[in-house]
DNA sequence: CCTAGATAACTGGTAATACCAGTTGACAGA
DNA sequence: TCTGTCAACTGGTATTACCAGTTATCTAGG
C-alpha cells in the first residue's frame, strides 16, 4: 500500500536533503500557530458556529495569556482563510469558510501566467462535467427545484433585459447543478474558480460581456439542461452541459483572438 | 455573453442584499492589505525573484514607512500562502508560491466532514485522469525520461524493500505525469490533494500503510503505464491509470471499513 | 411619554518601544 | 588553521498608547 505513503512522505522528504539518515529540521512553534489551531478545532467540535461572534481581541488575549498582537495574528490569518468576518469597530464573526480572500491574494501570481485563462475554463469544463456524472446518483426534487427557480430568474432577466440579473441567475443555475452533485470538494473548488474568473474580469481580461445577443441562446441551453433534468435524463442532461460549456469556451476563444490582433497591430 | 459577467457579479451582488440598487458596502482599505498587494506584483514583474532574500522587518516598516506589526501581518499572510519561507533569526526568503501552508489550516476543517476522505480520493483520479486526457497532445521525450526515471527509482525501492523510498518514487511518478500534461492548473490542484492526503494519514487518518505485499502489484501497474507511454499509445495509458486508482480507490474502502468495524464493537 | 442627539464604553487599526531568543559572521586566542 | 567567544544582526513576543469607527446608553428636548 505504498500509494498512500507517498502522500505522506511527499512534504516530509522532499524539501530537504537528509531524508535518509532520519533527522527532520525543527521548526520552532509560534504563538499564533496554536491559537490558530485551538480556533479551528473549536470550530470542529461545534464550540463555535456560524454567525456567533468571536471575544473581542483583549479578551482573548486575556484568555490565551498571550499579548493582542499575537492574537491578532491568528485573526489576520483566519481572516485570510476567509473562516471569521471582521467588522472594525464591530467584531469578528464566524462564517462559512470561503476561500475568495485567499484566492484575491495569489490571483494576480496565477494570471501572471501565459494561457491561464484558457487552462481555468478548461478546469472549470472538468469539474462541471463531473458534477453531471454524479448528479443522476443522488438527485432530489429540491435540486429540480432551485434548479428550476434559477432558470425562471434567467427568464426573467432575459425579458427585462438585466444583464446583471441574467448574470447571477447564470451562477446561480451552475451553483445549483454542483450542489446536486452532492460533492463537497467540487462545490468548494468551483469556489475558487469564481472567484478567479472574478478576479479576472476585474483585472480588466476576458471582459466579453455587454454583448447579449446570445443571451437567448444562452437561457435556451439551460432551459434544455433543465428539462432533460426534469425528465431524469441524466445522459442528456450531461451531454447538454457539455456542449454548453464547449459553446461559452469557443466564444471566449473567439473574443481573445479577436481583441489580440488589434493589440499585436498597435505595436 | 452573460455566462462571462455572471463571475463578475457574483461575489459583488450575492453578500449583500442592496444589489437592486447600485450601492456596495465600503470596506475600509488596510494597510496590510497595500503591502501585500505591492508585494504581489513585485513578484509578478519579477522585482523579486524566487530563493531571493527580503529585507528585515524593520527596513520594510522604515521603506513602506509604516510600523512593524503592520509589516508582520503582511508577512504572516504571505507565510501562510507559502510565498516566503521565514526563519526566525535569520530572514525571510521568497519561495516558490506553494499552497500545503494555507491547507494545513484548514485541513481539519475539511476533515470534519464525512466522507470527505473518500471524495478526496475521487477528486484525485478526476485530475488524473484528465491530465492523462492531455498528455497525447504535447508529450515530450523529456517527459517520458522523467516518467522512467521515477519507475526506475521505484523499481530499487522494491528490491531493496524500501517501502519510504517507493513512495516518493510513486509521488514522482504521479507529478511526472500531471508535468507532461503541461497544464499548471491540474498540477497546483494536484499540490493541494497531496497536503491533504498528508494531513488526514498524519492525523490518524486512512493509515493503510505497512502491509506491502501489493508493492509488485503497484510497481507492475506503474511499468505498464510507463510502457504504454514509451509506445505513444495515450488511450491504453489512460486506461490503466484509471484502474489503477480505482483498484487503490478500493484498497482504501476495503481498509476503511475494516477499521470501520471494530471501532463500533468497541463502543 | 417618546424621540433625537450627545455621550461614554466599547470595538478593531495602527504605532512606538522594549526585550528575548536564535542566527550569523567576524575576530581573537589556541 | 582551527576553535571558541562575542557582538550585531534577525524575527518573536509583549507592553502600552492612541486613533477611528461602532454601539448602546442616557439625557435633554419635543
Amino acid at each position: 500500500m505504498i500509494a498512500f505513503q507517498v502522500f505522506f512522505w511527499y512534504t516530509e522528504t522532499m524539501p530537504d536533503k537528509n531524508h535518509t539518515t532520519g533527522f527532520k529540521p525543527i521548526a520552532p512553534r509560534k504563538i499564533y500557530q496554536s491559537i490558530l489551531e485551538q480556533f479551528v478545532n473549536m470550530v470542529c467540535d461545534g464550540s463555535l458556529k456560524t454567525g456567533e461572534k468571536i471575544p473581542s481581541e483583549r479578551e482573548l488575549a486575556e484568555s490565551f495569556q498571550v499579548s493582542r498582537p499575537s492574537v491578532r495574528e491568528a485573526l489576520r490569518v483566519l481572516e485570510i482563510i476567509g473562516l471569521i468576518d471582521i467588522q472594525p469597530g464591530g467584531g469578528a464573526y464566524l462564517k462559512e469558510l470561503s476561500i475568495s480572500p485567499f484566492i484575491s491574494v495569489i490571483a494576480p501570481l496565477l494570471f501572471s501566467r501565459d494561457s491561464f485563462d484558457l487552462e481555468l475554463l478548461e478546469f472549470r469544463e472538468l469539474i462541471e462535467i463531473r458534477a453531471m456524472e454524479l448528479i443522476g446518483e443522488r438527485f432530489t426534487e429540491a435540486d429540480l427545484d432551485a434548479i428550476g427557480s434559477s432558470l425562471k430568474e434567467m427568464g426573467k432577466a432575459l425579458e427585462g433585459n438585466d444583464p446583471e440579473a441574467g448574470a447571477v441567475a447564470d451562477i446561480a443555475f451552475h451553483r445549483s447543478l454542483l450542489l446536486a452533485s452532492k460533492s463537497y470538494i467540487l462545490q468548494k473548488v468551483l469556489e475558487v474558480v469564481v472567484s478567479l474568473f472574478e478576479h479576472a474580469i476585474r483585472g480588466g481580461r476576458s471582459l466579453v460581456l455587454q454583448e447579449h445577443e446570445d443571451a437567448r441562446q444562452l437561457y435556451e441551453e439551460h432551459k434544455g439542461i433543465y428539462e432533460a433534468l426534469e425528465r431524469r435524463d441524466f445522459n442528456l442532461a450531461r451531454s447538454l452541459v457539455q456542449a454548453h460549456l464547449t459553446m461559452v469556451r469557443g466564444l471566449y476563444a473567439r473574443t481573445v483572438t479577436a481583441k489580440e490582433i488589434p493589440a499585436e497591430s498597435a505595436l
